[in-house]
DNA sequence: TCTTATT
C-alpha cells in the first residue's frame, strides 16, 4: 500500500506502534495507530476493516480503555451467525445509543464463534435496547440474536445454583411419579387381580418424558394373560386409576429407600404435585393417555422385548426426528434411540426402536420389508443406504438388550 | 461459550 496516498487519504498519522511478544520477539499480530483527528481515524477503520492484507484479514476498531467501561452497559450477544460482521452489527447497535464496541469471540486460530459482545458507554442505552428487544427482535444475516446483559461470574454461579436447585425438584417430581406408578400397577396387580408379581419397575424417560415399566410375573400364565390384556386394550386397566389414589398408596407404603438407605424424598415434598395433578383433567394417573407400555419378561432365560427392533444401514447425515417420522407410521413409537455403529469403518447409523404393542412392531417388521410398497420405498431410500434397512439379529440383540435396559 | 493482543 503506498503510505503517502493513505495519510491523503485517511488523514495525518501520528504513530504506528507494532506489538511484539516480550520474550519471543514475534508479532503479536496487532498494531496501534493513532490518527491526528478522530474523523480520521474513522474513515481508516471503515475502510481497511476486514480487508485483506498481504495474506491475513484484518479487523480495525477503535481503541478505548476497557477498564474504565461500565459492565452494566455492556451485552452479551449469542446466537450470531459464522459470517458476522461488527461493523454492520455496529451501526445498528447505534441506533439506541451511543456504541463504543462490538467484538464476536474468535477461536485461537481465528475461526468466528457465535458469540459476541457489545459495548455501550451508558447503561440508559443498554437498557433502551434490552426493552426494544421485546417487542422487536434484531436478526443480523436473517438470524436472530439472542441478547442478554453481561452477568460476571458471580451472577452466572448464583444463576447455576437457581438451575440445580430447579433441577433437584425435577428430580425429586420425577422420582415420586415412577414411585407412584409403580405401586399403582402392584397395587392393582397383587391386590386386584391376585397376580404374583416378581419384579416391576417404572423409568420415565428422560427424553420423551413418557414412563414405562418392565414386570416380571411369577408365572408365564400371568405375564400372558396380561400382556394380551394390554395388546387389546393398549393399555392395562391398572392404569385407571388418579393421583390421589398414587398419594394414599404413598403414605400407607411410605416413600422408597435408596441404596445407601436415604429417602427419595418425603411425602411433604411431593404432596403438592399431586394435588395439583389431581385438580387437573389430565391427570396423567388416570390412564387417559396412552403413554404407557408393559414390558413382560416371561421367563429370565427369554428376555428379548417383543416390542424391540434394532434397525441398521441408516445413513449417517438422517436425523433422528426422520427415523422417528418414518417408523412411526407403522405404529405408535414409545422409544427410539439412535447410535453409530461400533466399528468406526462403517459410517452409518442404527437404531433402536421401541414399539407400544408386538402388533405393531410386527407390522413395522412387515411393511418395512415391504418390496412392493411403492411409497416405503421411496422413503426407504432417503434413510437407509441403498434404501436397503437391515435388522440386527436376535442373538445379537439379546447382547444389547443389557445396554438398552442400562 | 459472559472477554478483550490495550501503547
Amino acid at each position: 500500500m503506498d503510505e503517502d496516498q493513505t495519510q491523503q487519504e485517511e488523514g495525518e498519522i501520528q504513530s504506528v506502534k507494532i506489538k511484539k511478544d516480550k520474550l519471543t520477539k514475534q508479532s503479536k499480530g496487532q498494531a496501534f495507530i493513532t490518527f491526528r483527528n478522530r474523523d480520521s481515524a474513522e474513515q481508516a477503520r471503515k475502510k481497511f476493516n476486514n480487508q485483506v492484507f498481504i495474506e491475513n484479514k484484518i479487523r480495525v476498531k477503535p481503541y478505548f480503555n476497557f477498564h474504565k467501561v461500565d459492565k452494566k452497559a455492556n451485552i452479551f450477544i449469542r446466537n450470531l451467525p459464522e459470517d458476522a460482521d461488527y461493523l454492520e452489527l455496529e451501526q445498528e447497535f447505534s441506533r439506541f445509543g451511543k456504541v463504543l464496541s462490538v467484538d464476536v469471540h474468535r477461536d485461537q486460530s481465528g475461526k468466528q464463534l457465535n458469540y459476541g459482545y457489545l459495548q455501550y458507554e451508558t447503561k440508559e442505552d443498554a437498557e433502551k435496547l434490552m426493552k426494544r428487544i421485546l417487542n422487536h427482535p434484531i436478526t443480523h444475516k436473517g438470524k436472530l440474536m439472542k441478547l442478554e446483559k453481561f452477568k460476571d461470574l458471580s451472577e452466572r454461579k448464583a444463576n447455576q445454583h437457581l438451575f440445580t436447585q430447579e433441577h433437584l425438584h425435577l428430580n425429586i417430581v420425577v422420582r415420586s411419579f415412577e414411585y407412584g406408578w409403580l405401586l399403582v400397577i402392584k397395587d392393582y396387580l397383587t391386590r386386584v387381580q391376585g397376580d404374583q408379581v416378581m419384579d416391576c419397575f417404572v423409568r420415565i424417560d428422560s427424553v420423551t418424558k413418557q414412563p414405562w415399566a418392565i414386570v416380571t410375573f411369577e408365572t408365564y400364565k400371568e405375564a400372558k394373560a396380561n400382556l394380551d390384556k394390554c395388546e387389546a386394550l393398549r393399555k392395562h386397566p391398572c392404569f385407571n386409576s388418579n393421583s390421589q389414589k398414587v398419594i394414599e398408596l404413598i403414605k400407607k407404603y411410605g416413600p422408597p429407600v435408596n441404596s445407601d438407605g436415604s429417602i427419595s424424598f418425603t411425602i411433604e415434598q411431593i404432596t403438592p404435585f399431586f394435588e395439583e395433578m389431581n385438580k387437573d383433567p389430565h391427570d396423567i394417573f388416570k390412564g387417559e393417555n396412552d403413554n404407557f407400555f408393559f414390558n413382560l419378561a416371561y421367563n429370565n432365560l427369554l428376555k428379548i422385548d417383543e416390542r424391540l427392533m434394532v434397525i441398521q444401514n441408516i445413513k449417517k447425515d438422517v436425523t433422528k426426528d426422520q427415523i422417528l417420522e418414518f417408523l412411526s407410521q407403522f405404529g405408535r413409537v414409545i422409544s427410539l434411540k439412535i447410535g453409530k455403529t461400533k466399528n468406526s469403518r462403517i459410517q452409518f447409523q442404527q437404531c433402536f426402536v421401541h414399539y407400544q404393542t408386538m402388533q405393531d412392531l410386527k407390522r413395522a417388521r412387515s411393511e418395512l420389508f415391504d418390496d412392493k410398497n411403492e411409497k416405503t420405498i421411496k422413503q426407504r431410500k432417503e434413510i437407509f443406504k441403498d434404501g436397503h434397512p437391515v435388522e440386527s439379529t436376535k442373538k445379537k440383540l439379546q447382547s444389547w438388550q443389557s445396554i438398552v435396559q442400562g
